[in-house]
DNA sequence: CGGGATCCGCATAGATACTG
DNA sequence: CAGTATCTATGCGGATCCCG
């Protein structure tokens, strides 16, 4: 780590960072090519506002490519640019890190968030 | 990819986000153990009540260990836990792709970021 | 010294309506 | 259909004050 490397992990982070663009990155990995409308039903509470935002920085980091079919209706298809199939180790690793942290705060905290789930549903 | 991996990735994240954290964790790493007060100086900017926050999160997390001196003034020690020493891997994950990401955003869209740091200058 | 409590402002997300 | 424009709301960060 040089004294730099913050900035670059900030750079990273902003990239996978906002409430939605691990899920729509998701939606475009397992599905391929998908329809804008197609995005927003595959997710539950995202506005267009939003969906169009998180797309169009994911488009500006070459991770998502934006084809618009000139016609009417309009019809345009988002899907994982070649660039960003690079991308798959990186969300590999996190991903990963993340089940067996999620593992890690059980074992200090214990499994009681289930027992939350249920104390939830009680009222 | 499972269905589930979202919110992994989710939880991932959550550790490394807030504005803060990075140089936090940075900080900690490189220099072992800080007082809160000189946390504080090396992070300029940053107030008691973030400071404050974002510690008790990693701590949570348990990235983060406080160690309190029962004395008058009051000293407490933050360092990473032995545990938090096992997201080294990830961080240099996260970093060395933002590191060749920076790259490729410059190769599509021309390096002038440098340019504008020298026009900011000139004013 | 290392916080906690409180108040405030602004950015950002959400809701709604409109358009090519 | 795929957005944009506009308005509103809320939640987070910053500033300030207080306390053991």
């Amino acid at each position: 780590m040089d004294d730099h490397d913050n900035c670059k992990i900030e750079t990273a982070l902003e990239i996978l960072v906002g409430k939605w663009k691990p899920i729509i990155l998701y939606q475009l990995f397992t599905n391929g090519t998908l329809r804008f409308s197609e995005l927003q039903k595959s997710i539950p509470g995202i506005t267009k506002k939003m969906l169009t935002a998180q797309l169009r920085e994911l488009e500006y980091h070459d991770i998502v490519h934006r084809k618009v079919y000139l016609q009417i209706p309009p019809k345009v298809e988002y899907s994982i640019t070649e660039y960003g199939q690079g991308i798959t180790p990186l969300i590999q690793s996190i991903s990963e890190w993340g089940q067996s942290h999620v593992k890690h705060l059980a074992e200090i905290y214990g499994d009681d968030r289930i027992l939350k789930k249920t104390v939830e549903v009680q009222d």
